[in-house]
DNA sequence: TAAAATGTACGAACTGGTACGTATGTCAAG
DNA sequence: CTTGACATACGTACCAGTTCGTACATTTTA
């Protein structure tokens, strides 16, 4: 048994887990569900295939775990704004920019989103996890609609999800048609004074609608 | 050869050529590049899988095919608008619902180019044919905000190409994301109310954001 | 010693693409 | 107006490579 090399294994089943998510994220939100490829993710993992369907059962079911992981990534960042002790009109500009730079930021969160989409989000549905997260920001957004109108500084009663719809719309498809986009129109979204630009723009759009 | 059926085939290359078009159109929406199944296809056309190869030449010739299809048809539909007459006011209005309802009206495309992005655009890159089709857009833009400006409806300054984007944006999201968000918010974005509201409010926005 | 974690090798089904053969249309020559 | 020859249009059956998933064996850990 002098053969039987120095590798020294060591069982850690978290970090293994963590592993795979983290190349199975990347793998997928570049090709797609279908385009993804388990053996591509097994190979550039540091365990082998083996442990993909030990954990996760399939490759649909790493895939939801991806989805999953994504999503509770945000939770956590949006979860610490202090937005309540901030006036309505700054509480609300603080949101986009938070929601601005997120998406940004997260190209992949991004995709999966699309990707998913494309999926008519069958694996999303069964996922009551994903469903939950996002609730708290419709209540924040709603506390600050009431504040502003309220205290006389926004004009029209607005929708919360709508608003929402609104800041998402806009911060998402700069990010997910960031390709179609750029190369119709020959512009780089990702330059770093369209991004100001852009951060402003959809905030005083917004903050304009709720004044008008 | 009393067997020879009376199969009765003629050969119509235009009507089988937009056959498969159609069919592929579908498919590749639906599961996406890597997703949709040349067979599949194959199946649900009047003619084989012969013929897919004999005028499209692979797989990916034919999802080239259809996205050129879907991008022509939307020309079309824009260039037939007369908005130079309109007041700036309305004439954004005006475009801003064509493409409000196209969007809702063509989910197979917004689908696509979803699809065409998590793909880095790299077919259209090697199509010139659709990146000159939406150069008119920007123009017909331009023209309104320059009227707007000079009129004193519009006080201003912004960018034709921002202003499009924040149009696209929200009329794509809601089509594009419309599962992904129906399913966290339990909201169907593609109630009649839902849309009514909707189409104002984005109209609203942009003009508010013209004004302010 | 048993359960959890991991590695290796392999198989069965799917899927893009093609080889081969047949039918249809056209057009010029008879 | 018929014939025949050639190009286009089409159908069937099949192949070869890929890809998800697993059987089996082994090591680590408690």
């Amino acid at each position: 048994m002098a053969i039987k090399a120095e590798n020294g294994r060591k069982n850690d089943p978290q970090r293994t887990q963590e592993n795979i998510l983290e190349v199975a994220t990347e793998e997928f939100s570049t090709h797609g569900l279908a385009g993804g490829r388990v053996d591509a993710i097994a190979e550039r993992t540091r365990t082998s295939k083996r442990m993909i369907y030990y954990y996760f059962g399939s490759k649909e079911g790493l895939y939801l775990a991806v989805l999953e992981r994504s999503y509770r990534k945000i939770r956590t960042l949006e979860a610490d704004l202090q937005l309540s002790n901030l006036e309505p009109e700054e509480a609300l500009r603080v949101l986009i920019s938070t929601t601005f730079d997120h998406d940004e930021a997260h190209p992949d969160f991004v995709r999966l989103v699309s990707i998913e989409n494309i999926h008519h989000a069958a694996h999303m549905l069964r996922s009551e996890a994903i469903r939950d997260l996002n609730v708290s920001v419709i209540e924040t957004i709603a506390g600050i609609l009431e504040r502003g109108v309220s205290q006389r500084v926004f004009t029209r009663q607005a929708d919360p999800i709508d608003i929402h719809m609104m800041i998402s719309a806009f911060c998402f498809f700069r990010v997910s048609n960031r390709y179609t986009f750029g190369s119709i129109f020959r512009r780089d979204l990702s330059e770093p004074t369209t991004i100001e630009r852009h951060r402003t723009m959809i905030a005083d759009a917004v903050i304009g609608y709720l004044k008008a």
